[in-house]
RNA sequence: GCGGGAGUAGUUCAGUUGGUUAGAACGCCGGCCUGUCACGCCGGAGGUCGCGGGUUCAAGUCCCGUCUCUCGCGCCA
């Protein structure tokens, strides 16, 4: 017989009653009747109930073995008695007698319960990964990752994309985030990046001719971190040769999609999933304030500036915005007049919390207008107001005021707010138990950084300008659309794209437009410019987040639950204890001096 | 860097208006129990109330400072 087990904990049926068998695992729980005792036997595969009585020696020997030991047991199969079978375990319908039983690792008390979920503090939980691991939610977790990657990488094999390793010590990548540094011991003032995504290898990959490339990337940006943020992350990174932005989608499509329902249900809740068509970058803005709207979400934003600047309306508040070039925007929430007062405070309150003056509000009930701001809008402005936004009897529009930029933003921010509100006011408003998908496609490629007072890249300076030099030349920077394109799902952006710029004379006009002359592209993308030069095929590609992915599929809030180890909100590893201060040797090879913040040196001494 | 929330037993939490010896559940230790599966019953141990200072006859509770965790803003396309 094997040293450890014949089988593992959650394959014994019925099929195996009366066979001798061995089990490995750990001690889930305990259960001690004086003359009898069950021990539920815990591995990843399941969970088996082993059972010692006072006939045998080793009850008491057993009976002082701690949960999360791991343990051997052999013993006989047999069929549980009448009535005492367990339909909620998979091995429910027999136990096994214990004849045998050998501990491998004895546990010392643990600092929390893995036979149940507590509600432990996730720094502990942190702490004590490897424990935390051991719990049901984990292990499902963890194993839901390995599928969606494996369904993800055999779609890409059966697709006859080729896979990738890139280097992670490397240069810079474009991607605007700060850069992990590792300073190089063989060039002294000198350091590595790691890369913030693979971008100019695979780039690179297409003008070695390979024609399709995928990689389960790494990727790691030096930016503080989000529930839907981390250091180090996981990327499907993909790049094609001689395609269009259709193709990119026509060919990533699918592989998301599938994955996606092969995955729905992981939860136990059926979801669907739905793919909407594409949604401009402008009308998105437009519409739902974001450039990642939650599509579940049913409310639409207008633009109102017009009712505002009539001349039969008196709202100062908002007209004095308007004649500085502002806007203002309105979101229709449907049949909510009935609502008490405290709805709309509430609302109001949020609005102030996140540095409005407020939220205002008119409901519209008999073809009037009511609420604090009505009296401020003529009967006629109301009817326009209601032609424009869709107002009915019954209904309630917000106002959100301010320069453009800001306004979309809020009016999007306001726009959850109102059908987070509505849903817990008892309307339905937020669809339940779907998946939807959309392309935000035309992104801008250019966007004035009011911070530097100067024209930027707004998103990937590599992408290809619609309208390639052309438009680079003869066009107002600001409306130059890229060929770029964004993935979204409820709500989080789950890809990035784009068909990229392969001609070094547009690469130079369009750095030039940003403010970036010759040196400064030769010095930072110099590789890939002199790669340009020796025949570049057109190419573009785009980077699924696998955590985003996984984190929607398990339905957690955080990306933290679905990664084996990962670091705290403020990217420390308690576990491993990272990050660390160097030694001094260390520092002397890397040529380094370690320069402290002056605050944190006085608050040293001073403790 | 900024804002919200939290910090009390190993864990999750309660703790009234500032007032006796700071409680509960789970866990831990000891005992009882032959059919449980979150077993049950009895008993016990376990606390720098994050830390420092202040107000007060009296502080877990009020005030100030500080640290840690967490969510968000900035940042990150």
């Amino acid at each position: 017989m094997h040293d450890f087990r014949t089988h593992t904990c959650g394959q014994l049926g019925e099929a195996q009653i009366g066979e001798t068998v061995k089990l490995s695992g750990w001690v889930h729980r305990k259960r001690d009747h004086g003359g009898v005792l069950f021990i539920d036997l815990r591995d990843t595969y399941g969970m088996t109930q082993c059972v010692v009585d006072e006939d045998s020696p080793l009850i008491n020997e057993i009976d002082k073995w701690r949960n999360e030991s791991v343990i051997t047991i052999t013993g006989t199969v047999r069929k549980r008695a009448e009535g005492t079978a367990n339909d909620r375990l998979a091995t429910g319908a027999i136990e096994v007698y214990i004849e045998g039983a050998d501990m491998q690792s004895a546990a010392d008390v643990i600092p929390f319960q893995v036979a149940e979920d507590d509600g432990t503090g996730e720094d502990h939980r942190l702490k004590y990964r490897y424990l935390d691991l051991r719990r049901e939610k984990m292990q499902k977790n963890i194993r839901l990752r390995n599928n969606v990657i494996r369904s993800l990488r055999e779609k890409m094999w059966n697709k006859d994309f080729q896979e990738f390793q890139t280097p992670i010590l490397t240069a810079s990548s474009p991607e605007g985030a700060r850069d992990y540094l590792v300073p190089s011991r063989l060039h002294p003032g000198k350091f590595y990046a790691l890369p913030q995504a693979p971008q100019q290898f695979k780039q690179l990959l297409m003008m070695s001719g390979f024609d399709k490339y995928f990689q389960i990337a790494p990727c790691f940006r030096d930016e503080d971190g989000r529930a839907d943020r981390l250091a180090e992350f996981y990327q499907l990174d993909v790049e094609m040769s001689f395609v269009t932005q259709q193709d990119v989608h026509d060919t990533i499509q699918p592989v998301i999609e599938q994955t996606f329902r092969e995955h729905a249900n992981f939860t136990g809740e059926e979801r669907k999933v739905e793919w909407l068509p594409n949604l401009p970058y402008k009308e998105a803005m437009l519409k739902y304030g974001s450039d990642k709207p939650d599509l579940r979400n049913p409310l639409e934003i207008v633009d109102v500036t017009e009712v505002f600047n009539r001349d039969d309306v008196e709202f100062k508040a908002f007209k004095g915005v308007i004649a500085k070039g502002g806007v203002v925007r309105a979101i229709r929430a449907p049949k909510v007049s009935e609502q008490p007062r405290s709805f709309f405070d509430k609302l109001n309150g949020w609005a102030q919390k996140e540095g409005a003056p407020g939220l205002g509000y008119i409901v519209i009930e008999g073809g009037e207008g009511k609420g604090p701001i009505a009296k401020f809008v003529s009967a006629e402005a109301t009817k326009q107001l209601c032609e424009i936004a869709g107002l009915e009897d019954g209904d309630a529009v917000f106002f959100v005021c301010d320069m453009e930029g800001k306004a979309a933003n809020m009016a999007g921010k306001a726009r959850d707010a109102i059908c987070d509100s509505m849903d817990a006011a008892g309307i339905e408003t937020r669809e339940k138990g779907v998946y939807k998908f959309c392309w935000v496609v035309d992104f801008p490629m250019y966007e004035f950084d009011e911070k530097a007072q100067k024209i930027d890249f707004s998103h990937n300076p590599f992408s290809m300008p619609q309208g390639g030099l052309d438009a680079l030349e003869n066009q107002d920077p600001l409306t130059i659309m890229a060929n770029q394109y964004d993935c979204v799902c409820n709500g989080f952006e789950l890809a990035s794209g784009a068909i990229r710029n392969h001609k070094p004379e547009i690469m130079e006009k369009a750095f030039g437009i940003a403010g970036y002359g010759m040196d400064t592209l030769e010095e930072k993308f110099g590789g890939m410019l002199n790669a340009m030069r020796f025949g570049a095929p057109p190419h573009g590609g785009l980077a699924f987040g696998i955590d985003r992915i996984v984190m929607l599929l398990a339905d957690e809030p955080n990306l933290r639950e679905v990664y084996a180890f990962v670091m705290n909100g403020a990217y420390e590893d308690q576990m491993m204890g990272a990050p660390t201060p160097a030694m001094e040797e260390q520092l002397k090879d890397l040529h380094l001096k370690v320069n402290m913040p002056k605050e944190l040196v006085k608050k040293e001494e001073a403790a």
